[in-house]
DNA sequence: GTTAGCATGTAAGGAGTTACATGATTTT
DNA sequence: AAAATCATGTAACTCCTTACATGCTAAC
């Protein structure tokens, strides 16, 4: 019950959001909402009980506006907004999360999160990362082609354009993918021969 | 509050499918994730409990195969395949659930599998649900457009070709709804002259 | 006769939402 | 001074997953 495994999609949001720029949770969540708009939404309800998570944790640490010192204790607004900011051990999570390059990564949740962050990953683990996603995403094309193709009989013209959109969805995020892919092995081979000449620092 | 909300999603999936024809379990689990595929995932530790909960509600009964009289009740096989099969009220439930034209019909978890149903669905309820959609998506998209707008300045590459991408689906989406959405106006106008002069049942 | 796939189930828990409750600040 | 929006927080709940546990049936 002590090791807490911590809400990995929003904990490495939060923790990549605060590492950019110190921030209190309202504009946290606003910022979270537009980065990730497309993709999913978090509510309060969620991203409070996250940073005060972190918060035990010690990744990252409150900053409240200090208060006058001459105002009486009991004048000083109870409430005011806390601004977060990421400690070193925040920013060495945030580096680990970023490298975990597993399922954890890949998956529908976790995916889009992982590549906003991306500036602060490896090449390396960007292209296990992406290259696990194409793979994750053409398991399920074939497995639903698969079961298109033996039932070919029943045809609900719903379902079926439903599944032929989906098919087109996934193939399209594929072929993204696909784009984003060379370009990380372009973008390599050229660090690599630049590395030839400067020899590079690990 | 007595109603239960229920499972929805998966509820609503167990019944329709059970409407088409009668499934065990197994079975049932496999259809879905080919209908659903490209969309989500069900695992076993949410179906059956799903089932069990339609059982008690008798939304379904089970149709065990009958075991031969003249065999003794000890070497019965204890377990076997349990088929269900729809009851009338389950019926009425499924009526019910499609007819429902709220968020709750086109937000991203459940506008799957409501489409994919659309066959027992109203023509009037396909419509309404289609622009529910449709606005929801447009809301998302004016909602991160402006915020794209507003933070031109800081560009971290990855993060704005995640959100490029996300737009791109998420257009690439409406533009489908739009197909869809017009093909259906075009049928209800074709069966709206095709009661005049047949004089439309119910 | 043992692995692999079919088939059914449950307990514990994770990740989040909704609805509520409250206070502070800005705009009208 | 009212309304809107900014800001923080919690309790109860939902929906689903994971990991486990079991048994049956076919194929090698």
């Amino acid at each position: 019950m002590s090791s807490r495994k911590g809400a990995a999609v929003l904990e490495l949001a939060v923790l990549g959001l605060l590492h950019e720029s110190p921030m209190h949770g309202y504009e946290l969540r606003k910022r979270l909402n537009t980065l990730l708009g497309m993709f999913r939404a978090f509510s309060y309800g969620s991203l409070y009980p996250c940073l005060k998570q972190a918060l035990g944790k010690g990744l990252i640490v409150e900053d409240r506006p200090e208060e006058p010192a001459n105002v009486p204790l009991a004048l000083q607004s109870r409430r005011s907004k806390i601004v977060y900011k990421l400690t070193a051990e925040g920013k060495e999570r945030l580096e680990y999360l970023l490298t975990e390059a597993g399922p954890a990564a890949w998956e529908d949740e976790s995916f889009g999160v992982h590549f906003a962050f991306f500036s602060h990953t490896r090449a390396e683990v960007r292209l296990r990362i992406l290259e696990g996603r194409r793979s994750r995403l053409e398991e399920r094309l074939d497995s639903v082609r698969a079961a298109l193709a033996r039932t070919r009989e029943r045809v609900d013209s719903y379902t079926l354009e439903l599944q032929n959109h989906g098919l087109e969805s996934v193939e399209r995020e594929v072929r993204w993918l696909n784009e984003v892919i060379g370009r990380e092995r372009a973008q390599a081979a050229t660090d690599n021969t630049q590395d030839k000449s400067k020899e590079g620092p690990r």
